[in-house]
DNA sequence: CATAAACCTAAGTGTAACACCTAGGTCAAC
DNA sequence: GTTGACCTAGGTGTTACACTTAGGTTTATG
């Protein structure tokens, strides 16, 4: 199977795949005569067992992390089961930060909206805004959203487990 | 004020000063003796909105927007409104992104609890992904938590408003 | 006054996970 | 043989900063 033909048979782009491959998540096989790079069954289960690991929420990272043993036939299990609980924590943190954030800008729209629209003054660039400048550090910004997910991550498993060692090192 | 003080005086970090400095979003005076930037009352009231902006789910892409208008001494209430409104809805987006999510994984969690652990086989890499293999599609994988947000940002105001124009040709 | 601690600068790098684009080679069909 | 569909590697763009580097400055202290 070449790129574009696995990527549709699994619901994926083929520049998806292009990047699993770079990042060494997936070894297709590249032919000598033209560069095309085919992917086998095997590859494709690869493939499945990754989209559906993102699907329920784990990183990249994650994935690569969890391959480390299974690609040295130990269980997977264990880490796959580590990993959820935190990005649950993670996800639920998230799921918060937006209940949040939303039922704050709902407030304020429902409080600019009997507000008149005004021109900047050297006191106020938008007395909209004057109105939430009060309430500050109660929420770190929107970042909360994008970078809860990113900051934790790594330390899930890059410590190595208990002494047992891989063949390659 | 120098850097610090200002980053103090609002509770942010010299970095993020200097961050909206380079971007063009605040204007220092420049010490020509040593290079040092030195922020002024309105300097301060700057960073204030784009910090309740920020808090407000805005992006630092809206209040480059906002301050284009207000700069030439437009109303900036307008776009406010309109912007928040938008990012209402992408944060409602990632609301419910984050709360299917977390429900997939805690329905994951607790179909795997039951289940041991497994070494991998040439069949699966780990049941308890296969588990949740077949339902693809359904929830875009992570990503729409935290691409969302950027994918609708630019237009937004970035189409010039009815005609109208502004000194700075 | 010498020197160390604290502060400043610009510039570069890293972050997550791809999407998109470029330039150029390949393959199938008509 | 030529067009259109497909492939490659490599580079860039995305968000909003945090962190690091290398080096100059200011302030406090003995
Ligand atoms: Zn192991
Ligand atoms: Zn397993
Ligand atoms: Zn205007
Ligand atoms: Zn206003």
């Amino acid at each position: 199977m070449k790129v574009s033909n696995l990527a549709k048979a699994l619901n994926t782009t083929a520049d998806t795949v292009r990047y699993y491959t770079k990042i060494g998540l997936l070894h297709p096989q590249k032919s000598q005569l033209n560069g095309y790079m085919f992917y086998n069954a095997q590859q494709q289960q690869r493939l499945s067992f990754i989209l559906t690991a993102r699907h329920l929420g784990f990183s990249v990272k994650d994935i690569t992390n969890i391959f480390h043993e299974t690609d040295n036939n130990h269980t997977g299990c264990k880490l796959v089961r580590d990993i959820i609980k935190q990005r649950l924590v993670e996800v639920e943190q998230q799921f918060l930060d937006a209940q949040a954030l939303m039922n704050l800008m709902k407030q304020a729209i429902g409080e600019w909206d009997h507000l008149p629209d005004k021109t900047p003054t050297s006191q106020s660039i938008c007395h909209l805004m004057d109105t939430f400048s009060a309430m500050q550090s109660q929420i770190p910004p929107t970042k909360s959203l994008t970078e809860t997910l990113s900051s934790t991550k790594a330390n899930l498993a890059e410590t190595e487990h208990n002494g047992e060692m891989h063949e390659n090192k």
